[in-house]
DNA sequence: GCCGTCACTTGATGCAAATCAATAGGTTTT
DNA sequence: AAAACCTATTGATTTGCATCAAGTGACGGC
């Protein structure tokens, strides 16, 4: 059987042509974006020395699960991860959805343990980063502390969108935001903002919009007729994105 | 014209028979459950120094408002806050509700900006916390600096079970829910678990759930004929706590 | 190659909560 | 004390999305 490595699949953190590179922070292309953000050159090499890198993930692995003693964030050096809670009555809840360069994993800090589980939706690379060396390498360095304060705060802002979203906007409204934004990240980690593979399933999208798959899918078809999409099973392609824009309603 | 100073109004910091007793972190009746938690009296004392307590807010008016430049995190001393966002079409979600001994604001921490507003729901008091003075104390003090991180990932759990309650709870289960939660937040502050007045109106907690002030309304006439609560206007009373839990169908 | 499974789409029907509407009780204003 | 206003309750009607149901296309295994 063939090996087929997806472009997905491929770390964004490696710099073109460097086969026997060794990955680091420092060489990473997303550390624009990452945690190294707003780093010295001498700082990001020593945060690089308690980052610990992991082979890759199987899609459909979990990285963590809910209720896991907690000891690590993850940062997606490549591949896409989903974090999701299950209630008591057994259903999932996704909360969040993790790409390239976003840190995944805050939510255990408060109790020691896990609260959300985290599953990869392709084959992915992620960078763990313990956290009480973390915590130790704040207390040295104003700038990471600064920044991890910052990272956490973005998470609580961007659930509040969420909560908003849930609460007081239409399917349409729902399902186009997410599009927006998953078009805004890729524009960020420099990929086209209007052509990408959405790694999720329909159920996923659903779930974590709060609305049923049949619905998502209607919705698709919806921006299908009023051409301002095209869906081709994963891939989309946004037609028009004011018009996108006008169906989220929210400004983006 | 009377000045009426509610129960609720009197300062939950203050120890009883001490009118001019000076308020600090050390004699605060809710530091084991406010930021100082966790800390060495001396160390209490270096928090102390860089907290700044104000005079009384009035009902309705704003801590912060969304966009203002952040400066400060603020504890809860008295009374109660909700902190909301305003949509694009100019409507409010409320994202949460604040009572004494609880910590409002770190969503600014991200953009240095307000990511909402915060107005008071009855006469209270709040301790400010500059943020710059709390990030170089936490550096110096390992537990502040990791209550302060555990502070803010409670902040995203809390969150997260909020959109798992918009996204998959019906009207009945919210209301449970958000009753559980004040009836178990007042239990912490050794209050009743069982019987408080809500500092909030119907709007606001159909706001915050997510739906509107007839359905909220209709939920309570519903637990009433149960007779498993009793309200009286914002007065509650709590006749079957099991009964309650059920409704929510939530492990509470 | 074919088959089984899974992911997605599309249509028909039902229902929970929104909306619309009217009234009553409370509070603030004058 | 009356007027004006806000908050809450209750009822009638509407509606957006869930649910139920059937079908199609994609993918992995044999």
């Amino acid at each position: 059987m063939t090996v087929h490595i997806t472009k997905s699949a491929h770390d964004e953190g490696f710099r073109a042509c460097t086969h026997d590179y060794h990955v680091n922070c420092g060489n990473c292309r997303l550390n624009s974006i990452c945690l190294p953000l707003a780093l010295e050159s001498d700082d990001i090499q020593q945060l690089d020395d308690i980052i610990q890198r992991s082979k890759p993930l199987q899609k459909g692995q979990h990285l963590y699960r809910e209720g896991d003693n907690f000891q690590s964030v993850y940062a997606v050096r490549s591949g896409t991860l989903k974090a999701y809670k299950t209630t008591d009555d057994g259903r999932e809840q996704v909360t969040g959805f993790y790409f390239p360069g976003e840190i995944l994993g805050m939510d255990g800090i408060s109790k020691n343990t896990h609260a959300s589980s985290a599953k990869t939706l392709e084959t992915s690379a992620v960078c763990e980063i313990p956290f009480s060396s973390l915590a130790k390498l704040s207390s040295l360095m104003p700038n990471l502390q600064r920044h991890f304060f910052q990272l956490m705060s973005r998470e609580i802002t961007e659930d509040q969108v969420l909560i908003t979203l849930l609460s007081k906007n239409s399917a349409d409204e729902r399902v186009a935001a997410l599009l927006l934004s998953i078009s805004a990240r890729n524009a960020r980690r420099r990929l086209s903002a209007t052509q990408f593979r959405l790694p999720m399933s329909r159920v996923d999208i659903g779930n974590y919009l709060g609305l049923t798959v049949e619905t998502v899918s209607r919705v698709f078809s919806r921006m299908q007729k009023m051409e301002i999409l095209r869906v081709d099973n994963k891939e989309i392609e946004i037609l028009d994105i004011q018009g996108v824009r006008n169906m989220a309603n929210i400004a983006a």
